[in-house]
DNA sequence: TTGAAAGCGTTACCAC
DNA sequence: GTGGTAACGCTTTCAA
């Protein structure tokens, strides 16, 4: 029953009625490269500006690119999704782009939902941070002559760029990390979320640890949160044989297990216990923690992004890997104890 | 020199095509209410189904309301921001609203830049979360028939609706949350940015400590950070006289003063010195910090705005105020030392 | 219930 | 350099 009066914006049109010159006229001064008189162009804008004139882009966009651009998101208030949202949506307005935020579950059918609204507003493109979207929907999107870019997913879809940080890459320098402190009881913490990302560090940190001859301790929590690290410690260290060595598979993770390990269980990090995490947020840097960590470089990544988009062609199946940055802090012994 | 291909979605026409009825009956197969046999429509889903049509909002958004709704939002990352823009955009959503975040800088400049990309895309309407925009060209919007909701803004604009949650009691309640703990020695830490939630929280705290014939020491910081925090509370214990009691305007700065009172000082809290933040982050909730704050009602915020949306007329130059959450935790004592 | 047609605000294309 | 016109995809009349 949505009997609202709808918004009355001011067309070009009237704009020309009031410059005494012709719809096109208007639409020109307001085109780059459009050839009007001066003349004819200072009608224009001063119609324009006395009558708050504003060029209607959903019109545009009936015959051109609409120059929207979707984020599909989950857990927006993580820090270091904030981060990717607020560098993407920095990043893509610089070139031209305005971004539509559809924040969604990670369930297929939230995804799913969210993708149809991409769909709906004739987006140019859609960025997938969270979930997985149904191949079907994807192929959609694509046949619609939309892009699909998605980061840090699983899936290397059939058109679609996809875009991730090198897991692998951090789960072996981790291990490396935490060896070289002299640390022999390996853990590593991981959530129930199950996502490609989290796996594959996990994956990988315990094959390069096994190809040493040690095996790790693998605790999975709840949600990825500040909450399931500590809950991961209570359990960890409620055990006989508590690691000395420890791989969070996210700094929220490593946060949560760092306060539990030491208020709860008096350990000294990083002398009786040495923490490494992955993504590098802000609280990483914090006095109370001075983690060592993997920073995702969300800045290269956004450009990365922009980079696909404006150069469509370049974009189909590729996948484009960064590298994490280590990022030595005070979690890790610099050598043996 | 964009010249990228269009898109090319699929159309109405398109599915009227091959289902062998008119673009109407396709128009109001996807209509709510509209009237369709059920044969017709029957063939018109399935259609649509094969060619992967999708209805186009911006096209319909030409003749009605678009229903879009634009946020404008600087400092994303800041945590309290981040769960802003979450609720934001989880209830509009919910509400049938799609956002586009504009992610702008508090430069009135900037502001005005996204007032303008507002208009150009027909959004509904506009909420505020960061800055503050020209009066004049708030009026452009809402002439435009555009309604402007300001969250914890200063200005109460001609037309526009506002929002706020009530500094003044935070400030108020800081004040003798201090002095029940029997603080003497009264500390304001606050930030450069100069926003008017944050004055309004120092002026009230400074101003109820005055009428207890106590003197506050404030002391200005950079830009709202947890740096800035930490950068105060060196400035602050730097001097000869430093406070036992101190209300960070913002739990961000509170945090980072917490580290340095505790880390580089040796002081305990709330032993030697009592801290009362403002936005009750998750943060504050960790087992580091367990700090004493007002929680912001996010909820009843984004609620507050979906109900303005809904009934404009409702909205006209009203000004709601919320009442911000005492939330007790360990930086304060209980009582007196 | 259905289809034809008008109109929404643009921009691209054509004449002039 | 300028104005008219078609086209974009939709919803909403209006007749049938």
């Amino acid at each position: 029953m949505s009997e609202l009066k709808p918004p009355s914006f001011v067309s070009a049109q009237m704009v020309a009625d009031r410059a005494g010159v012709s719809r096109s006229a208007v639409s020109r001064t307001f085109t780059d490269g459009a050839s009007v008189s001066e003349a004819t162009r200072r009608k224009v804008l001063e119609a324009a500006d006395a009558l708050g004139y504003h060029v209607n882009h959903l019109a545009r966009g009936l015959r051109e690119r609409s120059n929207i651009v979707c984020l599909v998101v989950a857990d927006m208030t993580t820090p270091i999704r904030a981060r990717m949202v607020d560098v993407l949506t920095r990043k893509l307005q610089a070139s031209g782009k305005i971004t539509m935020v559809i924040n969604t579950e990670t369930d297929t059918e939230s995804v799913s939902a969210a993708l149809r609204q991409t769909l709906n507003y004739r987006a140019d493109a859609t960025v997938v941070l969270s979930g997985t979207p149904p191949a079907s929907l994807i192929e959609t999107c694509i046949s619609n002559g939309q892009q699909v870019i998605l980061i840090n997913r699983d899936e290397r879809l059939q058109g679609s760029s996809s875009l991730g940080v090198d897991n692998a890459m951090a789960g072996r320098e981790a291990l490396f990390l935490l060896r070289r402190a002299g640390c022999e009881r390996l853990g590593l913490i991981t959530s129930n979320a199950r996502t490609a990302s989290l796996v594959e560090r996990e994956a990988v940190f315990v094959e390069a640890a096994a190809a040493e001859g040690l095996q790790v301790v693998v605790t999975e929590a709840g949600p990825t949160s500040y909450e399931s690290g500590q809950e991961a410690a209570r359990r960890v260290f409620g055990r006989s044989e508590a690691p000395d060595g420890v791989f969070c598979v996210t700094d929220l993770l490593a946060l949560g297990f760092m306060d539990v390990a030491r208020r709860d269980f008096g350990l000294a990090i990083p002398d009786d216990l040495c923490v490494v995490g992955f993504d590098d947020i802000e609280q990483a840097g914090w006095a109370s923690y001075q983690l060592t960590t993997f920073r995702q470089p969300l800045n290269p990544m956004a450009d990365e992004v922009v980079d696909l988009l404006l150069q469509p062609q370049r974009a189909v199946s590729e996948r484009r890997m960064i590298e994490p940055i280590p990022v030595w802090r005070r979690s890790v012994r610099p050598g043996k104890r």
